[in-house]
DNA sequence: GTTCGCCGTTAAAACGTTTCAACTCTTGAA
DNA sequence: TTCAAGAGTTGAAACGTTTTAACGGCGAAC
């Protein structure tokens, strides 16, 4: 017969409730394998006669360590970052340990909320994309004790493990699959210009373009105001108003979103995709091969960064000899009708 | 100077260090008016210099409270619940608490893992979309003093509070749009149909075809396996491989990813939307109004939907008398062009 | 019959915080 | 001069668990 709510049962009613002392109660939490087969159960019919919920604060105070992981996220509500946290997930599942999600929502003081609140709750290791990769907090943090990892983010210096994606490389690969089937007229399009990840992916096309021999100038810049897919009918309009002898044959765009919408407006306008203009996006979104037309992607392992991100995490925290690094992974090219046609 | 990392400096080393009793510090922790201003900075200083961190669970064990709501989601790769998570944490910031979110992924394991998990850590209220509303756990830890709220679920019977959107009324509304526009030949789309909601919104649309005083067997049912892009497409074929005279002029796909792939499919096949074929889609995700045709849709209140049910288990949580209550939100339809044009 | 070792169990200490009653000054009123 | 009130501070107790040293009982070995 289950307790009534009136709070919290302890070991020591536990206990009293089997006849046993109180620790003979903890050592069948802990180490059932030291009592005896009938005390035991004894102990176990008394606990859930009662309804003890082992208390984690009591537990951990004695104890001194958690069995959690925390990521503190971004953007709830981007896909990659949950997909990032499916991977924080899995690694830690491997582990025995939980993993508990604060999700920041790209504001500052929401994101101080939960690095402090996690701190305090003294979780094993501390996973974050922060808003800014170099706030002093996350030094504090880490000076404190708590091992801190930044994810999808890295930040000069060698005070913290990071882990992230060679957003120069996928740049270089995207711009070489363009210029690999054949296109001499191509526009990048993504902005502000001023997001690391625009910045970062524009430098590796350029790379690319500059090593075909290509000049610089030549490479049609529209820069947008935003990321997302009215940004990029916008910029399909623009292209669609250009002269078909003046206009880019293909499209380098620097998210998916972009592309998409560049995609509809494009079709919208009468032009056929890849045939008048080739587009290439990137993060490959799970809608990316469900468009109208199949669309190709630069693919970021998002998962994969979660796990690693988790095993740097665990292995600072297991305390051995521990240098931070930088994992930089690198992004793979996804070829559909979109570019291939 | 911050401290060596070696392990966490506790009150009474702050004590120590600004000559004043450990009572003394708590109170500038808690109570910071009862304290003079002269110690006060004194204790700051020694706390900011030592690298103090407070810990939650001694004071979580000593003060019987913590400071947290837990929502444990279905799954957080979809945007629905993490903009129902946004709800709970907007709900959540108003009375000063903070969101911790496990992820289930749909397995039960882990989403027992995750209630054990903070249940133990005795957070002030758990919220849960799970994966079986049935399931004895919940009835378990309601049992043993922890508030628990259903969130886009239902269950019999009055032991549990729960929030959700009636899909009932939902496919209701969705055909009574249709019928509106004049529409008589009109196809379900959805599927497969033992889901909850597939069921829930074709019974209403049921109900509205019948009220129009027409014959249930002229609604043309479309059974899809799942509710991905491709069934939508799979959809279109088989409605563009009709005869003009007998294909349905309207469809009510019953969520917006089959709408999205039906639309994709039905441009491809050179019909024309809304004039051949109106589409009406259901969850207004991001991209429904970005698509090609933008797309009509049934809105469903998710941050509402977050926001009451953490209001809910606060307010059980603060003990007064408390009557457990089903609230069902009303959906909205959005209409666009898709059904407009 | 004594000793030894082992097993199951116990009692007490410790974790770091909050709370509360008690104490010491200081100040103003009687 | 005494007293009351109040502000500021203190020390100890308590929260529920884990851990450890010690204990009693029992069979085996001598």
């Amino acid at each position: 017969m289950p307790s009534t709510p009136g709070r919290s049962v302890s070991v020591k009613d536990v206990a009293a409730a089997a006849g046993v002392s109180l620790g003979t109660v903890s050592n069948v939490l802990n180490r059932p394998d030291r009592v005896s087969e009938a005390t035991r159960a004894r102990v176990q019919r008394a606990m859930a006669d009662l309804g003890f919920v082992r208390n984690e604060s009591a537990r951990q105070l004695r104890s001194g360590v958690s069995r959690t992981l925390a990521y503190v996220m971004l953007d709830a509500g981007n896909p990659f970052f949950t997909d990032v946290a499916a991977g924080i997930e899995t690694a830690a599942e491997a582990h025995g340990l939980t993993v508990v999600l604060g999700n920041s929502g790209s504001r500052r003081e929401r994101e101080q909320a939960h690095l402090d609140q996690f701190e305090q709750q003294r979780v094993q290791g501390l996973l974050v994309t922060p808003v800014d990769p170099d706030s002093p907090l996350l030094d504090q943090i880490a000076r404190r004790g708590t091992p801190v990892v930044i994810v999808d983010r890295t930040r000069e210096g060698d005070d913290f493990c990071s882990v992230a994606v060679d957003d120069v490389l996928g740049g270089r690969v995207a711009m070489e699959h363009l210029l690999d089937r054949g296109h001499r007229r191509v526009a990048f399009i993504g902005g502000p210009a001023d997001l690391g990840q625009v910045r970062d992916r524009l430098a590796g096309a350029r790379t690319a373009w500059a090593e075909a021999g290509l000049d610089p100038e030549d490479l049609v810049l529209l820069s947008t105001a935003d990321l997302t897919v009215a940004d990029g009918r916008e910029a399909g309009q623009r292209l669609a108003g250009m002269s078909s002898s003046r206009r880019p044959t293909a499209a380098f765009c620097v998210n998916d979103l972009i592309a998409l919408g560049l995609l509809q407006q494009v079709i919208a306008s009468g032009l056929r995709c890849p045939a008048d203009l080739a587009i290439l996006g990137y993060d490959d979104v799970e809608y990316a091969a469900a468009a109208a037309v199949p669309l190709s992607s630069v693919r970021q392992p998002r998962q994969q960064l979660g796990r690693t991100a988790a095993d740097l995490v665990l292995e600072e925290a297991a305390g051995g000899e521990h240098t931070h690094q930088r994992v930089l992974f690198t992004p793979e090219l996804v070829a559909r009708a979109s570019t291939l046609g």
